[in-house]
DNA sequence: AATTTGTATTGATTTATATCAATCATTAGG
DNA sequence: CCTAATGATTGATATAAATCAATACAAATT
């Protein structure tokens, strides 16, 4: 499928790539290692130490972190051209979220080692490490509004939108998402997000059947999770 | 008070100053700008270009972003030591947040080309960035937790704590925080955060007095924090 | 001293949402 | 094919927390 000439030819979509030398390259050549998770399987166990930077090649997962009594919140769904650092990096090396596939997937490990080396070597790396990680604050700081602000009902629509626009890209689309995992994702009860889905699905908002869901009116949907 | 020998010298917390060179130090020193804030004044404003990381030599503000209806979360509360970078930085050079003084305050604006040169041709600050950035990421993390899991009085004991241990370093402090300012820190209704502190009260948890709260049994509240 | 203004407090009510319990559907094993 | 086991759905109920409305208090202004 997918040879080793380089990262800089691989998929996964970070400008930082684009800027290390033939060296360091080949750092990140000799310290990848390619590993298939199947669905279910853990990639990374929050509290553990963080010895790999995970680029996603093929299939989806989930990053999420425990919060109270055994309930988890996903912090975002990962898809191809992923590529995950840990907030671990040059503090306590510890993973601070879990990473868990949805589906069959093809990854890239490479050694914090050498990620490192290229973050203190490159500086163009470095500042698309920062970039990367100054995304990261802004998504958070919008899901705290999400989710001290809207009601579950903005919080689904918003949810729904997200797997449509920027997962799935498409508005007809099959989920491996479990009812509880859109729950997690939305920061509600399985319970009330069926309930809420229902409601959708009554008022001829979005269409679904059983994990195949799609959206009828986008209009609508925005409207929902923008008011809140 | 202060004299401009130097920002290695200066009472900011942030380890990256001390990586800087005579040159680099020399450019944040012809860069900066010391500027007083009176109490209710606007220092950084959400939406606005950022132009400046500021140092805050002295006093207290607070960092927020703007909800819906005209509601606030604030993020936290900043104080002597400080060192703001906006996650516009590298992205959009938007400020991402406003901050707003809570009592006067001293203030040391560097500007963002002296930053971003810094940034660039050394390494160690870069890192040091980095690091600082990864702590705001995992600290955001607890905070979804605390906003999602968790009911009014936890979400109240955890702002009570944080107030104490991390802001103020006492157990008995007077805040200049409004009622409205410390329900937007724990994401309820002013009424509601009243109603709380009045439980606390009569439980005898904290002694409060307008502004005035000593907190008198810290492992109740640190236990109905961490329950929820 | 009287009046305005903003913040703080209290009480009554409504609403949103979780929880509990039961049922249904679907898949996986024996 | 039958039976667990798991996940999805529905309904009834309890509870948490916001909202609305009124009042109290304190500081600032006339």
């Amino acid at each position: 499928m997918s040879d080793i000439t380089g990262c800089s030819k691989c998929n996964i979509k970070f400008n930082g790539f684009e800027t290390l030398n033939e060296d360091e390259l080949n750092a990140f050549k000799e310290s990848h290692c390619k590993v298939v998770y199947q669905k279910g399987e853990t990639i990374i166990k929050e509290g553990t130490r963080c010895n790999n930077i995970i680029c996603i090649k093929k299939g989806y997962a989930k990053l999420f972190i425990k919060g109270l009594e055994n309930k988890n919140i996903i912090i975002k769904v990962l898809k191809e051209g992923d590529f995950i650092v840990s907030p671990g990096l040059f503090t306590d090396n510890l993973n601070h979220f879990s990473v868990s596939a949805l589906t069959e997937m093809d990854t890239c490990l490479i050694s914090v080692e050498a990620f490192t080396n290229a973050f203190r070597n490159n500086i163009c790396f470095a500042e698309q490490i920062l970039k990367l990680n100054h995304q990261i604050t802004t998504d958070l700081y919008h899901q705290l509004i999400n989710f001290s602000h809207k009601k579950m009902t903005g919080r689904i629509a918003n949810t729904i939108l997200y797997l449509s626009e920027k997962i799935y890209h498409s508005r007809n689309f099959y989920t491996t998402l479990s009812r509880q995992d859109i729950a997690d994702l939305s920061s509600v009860s399985k319970e009330s997000l069926i309930r809420v889905l229902k409601d959708f699905k009554e008022s001829g908002i979005i269409s679904i059947n059983g994990n195949q869901i799609e959206i009828n009116s986008p209009k609508t949907l925005e409207n929902i999770s923008r008011v809140g």
